[in-house]
Formats: C-alpha cells, structure tokens, sequence
DNA sequence: ACCCAGGTGGCCC
DNA sequence: GGGCCACATGGG
C-alpha cells in the first residue's frame, strides 16, 4: 500500500487538502458535506462566516431553524443543522468547547464520543480526527471504495474493512493519511484537472488497473 | 430533464 | 444483517 502512496504522491504532488480557517471549520465542513458536493459547503461556510457564526459559543447559542437557514445551499439543511447543534453540544458538554482539551484524551476515546452523536457516522468522525484534530485515523469514503475496487485491491466494501485494509498496511502518521486521501479523493473527482487519461495511470503496471474512477466512467 | 455529490439513521423484512 | 428510503441544494 506503501508504494501505491508513493506513485501517487510523485505523479500528483501534495494535495493540501481540507482548506479550514480552524478545526471548527473542519468540523462543521465534515458534517455540511455529508453526501453533498464541497462547493455547495463552501457557500454555506461563507454565510457562516458572514454572520459570525464560525465561533463555538455563537454556534451553541444560535437556534437551530435559524442555522438552518443559513446552511441551506448546503443541502439536507434541517436534519444538517440538527446534526451540527449535536456536534457543538457534544463539544462543549465534553471537551467545555475548546480543541485544547481534546488533547488529553486518546484517539479511541474521542472516536466513541463522536460516534456517540446522532448523526455523526464513521466517517465523518474520522474527518474531525484526521483533519481537525491531527489524530492518526484513515478516512474511508466512497471515493476509497471506488479507488480500491477500480484498482482490483479490494472487493468489499464495510467501513471498517477498507480502514484496517489502510491502516495495516501503513505507518501510523496523520500525515500520511491526510495526504493518501486527499490524492484518492482527487483522482476520484469528476473534472479533476490533474487526472490522467486511463493509460497513463502512474499505477498502471499492465495489470487491470484504471486510473479513471468518476461514478460514470465507462472504463470499468 | 435528468444525474450526481467527500453520509447517516430509521424502518422493514 | 442487508436492502430501501428520506433528507435538499446547485452544477454538469
């Protein structure tokens, strides 16, 4: 797995991925792009910001139809919001709103916190680890998925298979992780600029291997 | 006028 | 435990 990164890294360079003014900002995007396009989010961030409301204590305070409103371009605004308020709950009844006091709990701990919120599933829990709270954890979304099966790695699909798959197979440093995927999920992109044409896959090494991985790629 | 996008929880069998 | 379904907006 270790040399797949490698091929990728060097083909792509480093992707700098999940831009986020703080890791609240990360936060509240892994929640509003729940199976939802990131451009429709960074509108919806933008409103955010516009009313001050990318702060801990003025997202606990606001209601939660009222935040509603302002996330709407991000699509599922109402049950988001509710997901969101969850989240900042949980924040501050745990951690007393600050990312600091995160520090002193291990990796698993926080895990089962997030996971404990509704509407909080395993991805989006291991976004906020990885690329909130710089925490060791591999991310596994649909792109993932879809770059294993592309590539003939791996059939199956359970979460926690395709994770293990990563994280057996690869030191544990949230570097490497937050870069590994961020290159998957930009190969996976519908218009990704940097994506080669299917023969030219830095991967391709005669096997079955396909670098194209959009949903609707005819190159399966 | 479709189809899709960095999921999740609830319901049904 | 697996297979649907609702949730909603904006761009191709």
């Amino acid at each position: 797995m270790l040399d797949i990164f490698d091929r990728l890294l060097q083909a792509y360079g480093p992707r700098q991925w999940w831009p986020g003014d703080s890791p609240l900002e990360v936060m509240v995007g892994a929640v509003l792009t729940q199976n939802t396009a990131w451009r429709n989010v960074e509108k919806a961030i933008a409103n955010m910001k516009e009313r001050g409301l990318m702060e801990m204590a003025a997202l606990h305070a606001i209601g939660e139809g009222k935040l509603a409103e302002v996330i709407r371009p991000a699509g599922f605004y109402r049950v988001k919001a509710k997901r969101l308020k969850a989240l900042i709950d949980h924040f501050c009844e745990r951690h007393d709103g600050a990312v600091e006091n995160t520090r002193r709990e291990t990796t698993a701990a926080l895990r089962a916190g997030l996971l404990s919120v509704k509407g909080i599933g395993p991805e989006t829990a291991d976004s906020i680890l990885l690329y909130a709270l710089d925490r060791p954890v591999f991310v596994v979304d649909a792109y993932t998925v879809r770059f294993l099966k592309h590539h003939g790695l791996y059939e199956g699909s359970d979460y926690h298979d395709v994770q293990r798959l990563f994280m057996e197979s690869l030191p544990e440093d949230a570097r490497l992780f937050n870069e590994f995927h961020a290159l998957i999920v930009c190969l996976g992109q519908r218009h990704c600029k940097k994506k080669p044409e299917c023969d030219g896959c830095p991967l391709a090494d005669g096997k079955r291997r396909n670098p194209c991985l959009a949903t609707q790629c005819k190159n399966k």
